[in-house]
DNA sequence: ATAGTTTTTAGAGTTAACTCTAAGTCAAGA
DNA sequence: TCTTGACTTAGAGTTAACTCTAAAAACTAT
């Protein structure tokens, strides 16, 4: 059960040239080559890249992702390493979604403002946009 | 009431170059300059960067942050772009805070599974790894 | 007044993550 | 067998977003 590195783009969205990219940058250190060269992904291949695109949509770097990959290649050695790993990313990504949500309050603030703007005019209630100066306020202090 | 330069990369976060650079490419198209030519920033410069932090952490680019603040030059002509850019931002916001809670699944998967496999050793429950295995079919189909 | 810190500019350099090219090899259908 | 499309490599090129440099000018504290 092997597939070539077209159906493996086709199947992931990532594209030929990036799978390579990938391999070469050692993220795919278990992919092998057929008798003549050419790639043969496995369903466990799929499972690294199902991986690789968490982390990487978390915000670990490429590099990082070696990192983690080269710990689990080393074996039981590093499995606190690696359990340190993903809970530092688990803290990462917490912070990342209270962020967003905070930055989904803003947009949504704005939606507001220009809903009302462009239905009553700019002579609105939200003229002054006294949410933003406050927000900077809050920021950056006074 | 104005800032240098060095007092709103401090308040901010960003460095001075940063700020520069954000300048040079159109961001800031309202710092003021004293006679002698040092950068003023206003307070309202402050709630422009808070917006131009909030809509690169939702992953705009700053080309694309450029082009609302070109239609905000440009005047009421504009409303409705600018609407339509804040609910386009929103959607994609939405999308993001759903992909980062699946990722926050698998790591939460990761964490009890090298939890599990540090206490009790790699003949535990989670050997075999099933979930990500069931991940990829679902994601990739087959 | 002078020493030390900040800011100015134009422009060069860096980094991550692709993205593409060229020239050749491999594989599958008529 | 021929042709067409997918695949191979090494290496060059691209893009976004910084990041830094150098030399000069401007503030700030004694």
């Amino acid at each position: 059960m092997g597939y070539s590195i077209g159906q493996v783009a086709k199947k992931t969205g990532l594209t030929a040239h990036t799978l390579r990219y990938y391999e070469k940058e050692g993220l795919l250190p278990f992919v092998k080559k057929s008798g003549s060269g050419l790639r043969v992904f496995s369903d466990s291949d799929l499972d690294w890249l199902v991986l690789i695109e968490c982390l990487k949509g978390t915000g670990m770097s490429l590099k990082d992702i070696k990192q983690y990959i080269d710990w689990y290649m080393e074996g039981d050695s590093t499995l606190n390493q690696r359990l340190e790993m993903f809970k530092r990313q688990k803290l990462k990504l917490e912070e990342q979604m209270s962020q967003l949500q905070k930055h989904m309050e803003k947009i949504n603030y704005k939606i507001a403002y220009y809903t009302e703007i462009i239905a009553n005019g700019s002579e609105g209630v939200f003229e002054r946009n006294p949410e933003l100066a406050a927000e900077r306020k809050r920021v950056y202090g006074k």
